[in-house]
DNA sequence: CTGAAAGCGCTAACAT
DNA sequence: ATGTTAGCGCTTTCAG
């Protein structure tokens, strides 16, 4: 089975020239002049041995491996998912591979992880939470090149990606208000989250550009679940002021105002428009009207993240890298 | 910023022994006789040295690569997200490493892959699918072991890791029985998928040991949306034979189907009982009530999938490797 | 018990 | 234009 790999060696036996020749032909090397009879001699007794090129010999003699630690807390999450797909898709564009682990918010293997990747020379780190959160970084991550995506690093000495929250609040906002909306409601989350600021920041400049005075009595904290979305919007409903549109921190809460909505015998989005937040596919698509929503954008953030180690942005600053999240529009806007 | 990194020559210097020495310290061999006083002073070295083995070339001299492929048509959706953090978990288990690449259903990419993975010497390949199909291979993942999650080869040369649907079928439908139901309603997918089948006769079986008759309209057939199961739900719910169970064969399709239940006046679970298949967490868990449902081992089958690889399940053989589907009991049945 | 030396597969500076 | 040679960092056999 494990038959020994044909080398370069063996291919300048076959061709009757030397081991320098074969790796400048087979690495297309410009500068070097072959005759063209002799590369096409070498290409032919590589493609008849089945020569494939040994990636790790490479990256030993040229010091450069091609490639990237991805560490996560959650990597099962469609959240560090999308994440590790993006940073995937960059990644192979750019001819890297990707080396992942989930760490399962075990601190002490964190470190581990960190150590094993450094043992395989990565040539880059990215941290990656499941939700937006201030971290602390093993200090072997200075040795490489580091980049967080979806959190921030206790000192500031690292480079971030962050989704644009107070951007997506705003456009989600801004959406309700072009529909004509005027009593637009907040349902946010625990506002000790980074998130939860931002959005409500987004959600009151929106008002405030359009001059719509910001009701305080609008603006509710769920728990971040269904059952917390359920009540709080229906205090809200229940109020003296019904609102006509109701701005959801995330999709869960506003899976729970659709019950609520229903069960005041309303209907969505005819009497109460909703946008949601977070696009969690499943609940967005699903829910009946499907749900307006603004996306996190997890791929593109994993992807300007293994971009920004490849440099392809030029800056290696430590200001947060902003990512847009873009309105996702189905059904539960009028 | 790279300061060349220490390697064993210098602790051999350091330490004033040879580097075949610091090699058999470092690496506990306790087949050669090396003196304690001596150890002691390498690995003090080592660690002054702030020394970290270089795993490439470990690699490289020991022709064992500790990688393993993984190859998946898209890496983020939550199913292949299972299995690849499953197989995560196992692999870091066994101080192996996962090279993942998703190819996004590109047909094309599946041989780059391949190629690419097969010249960084993985020792194994993994070919996980989203859904449970058949699939081909190209030819190159002959020269590695190979083991699929999720799918079977058309040649049925590789060996697979599969859910058991029909166990799930049954257990789902068993779970029902045992609830009291008698009349128990099936909500199918397409039966040209295979998972249609198998959870088609789990559920068959169930009724048969139970001595409870199958009743043909009872079991329908819906497009695998949570539309598909409003519609079929309606349908059952309408006809001369109301159903008190629903066994429905994807969750997406028991969300509508508890759409048609409230719409006609009934309740879950007092007036029918649901139970639905996949545990896609993010409907089962936030439905209300919370849907009881039968759950894809994608964890276990990414853990199996690599598991099989390192031969710690003994057989090579090539009939699949079944992994049970435990049910998830939440609240929709009474 | 320790060290010298060959080799893993490849790159690249230096000769020829 | 092609070949020789010295690494890259490590393992392991074989002498001493």
């Amino acid at each position: 089975m494990v038959r020994r790999q044909v080398s370069m060696q063996d291919i300048a036996r076959n061709a009757g020239v030397s081991r320098s020749t074969v790796s400048f032909v087979l690495n297309e090397r410009t500068d070097i002049s072959i005759p063209e009879e002799t590369r096409a001699r070498v290409r032919e007794a590589a493609r008849q041995l089945g020569y494939r090129p040994n990636v790790m010999a490479q990256s030993l003699a040229k010091e450069s491996t091609n490639l990237i630690g991805l560490v996560t807390d959650i990597a099962s999450s469609p959240f560090a998912g999308g994440i590790i797909n993006g940073a995937q898709q960059a990644a192979w564009r750019l001819g890297k591979f990707l080396l992942i682990v989930s760490t399962e918010g075990d601190p002490a293997r964190d470190e581990a992880a960190l150590e094993m990747l450094l043992e395989r020379r990565v040539e880059g780190l990215i941290y990656a939470t499941q939700a937006h959160k201030v971290v602390a970084l093993p200090s072997a991550a200075r040795e490489v090149p580091t980049v967080l995506a979806h959190c921030v690093e206790e000192s500031g000495e690292f480079p971030s990606v962050l989704p644009d929250e107070e951007q997506g609040g705003f456009t989600a906002t801004r959406h309700l208000i072009e529909a004509g909306h005027q009593r637009i409601a907040l349902i946010n989350l625990d506002t000790a989250m980074p998130a939860a600021r931002l959005r409500e920041a987004g959600y009151r400049r929106a008002l405030r550009e359009a001059r719509i005075e910001v009701d305080d009595r609008m603006i509710t904290v769920g728990h971040a679940t269904a059952n917390g979305g359920f009540h709080a919007a229906r205090t809200l409903l229940d109020g003296g002021e019904v609102p006509t549109a109701l701005f959801c921190a995330n999709d869960r809460m506003a899976m729970g105002a659709y019950d609520a909505i229903k069960e005041a015998g309303l209907h969505v989005p005819d009497d109460v428009s909703v946008v949601g937040f977070d696009n969690q596919e499943i609940i967005a698509a699903y829910l009946r009207p499907a749900l307006t929503t603004v996306a996190l954008p997890f791929e593109r953030m994993g992807a300007a993240a293994v971009e920004v180690l490849s440099s392809v942005h030029g800056s290696a600053g430590c200001t947060p890298l902003l990512v847009p999240c873009p309105l996702v529009k189905r059904g539960s806007v009028a």
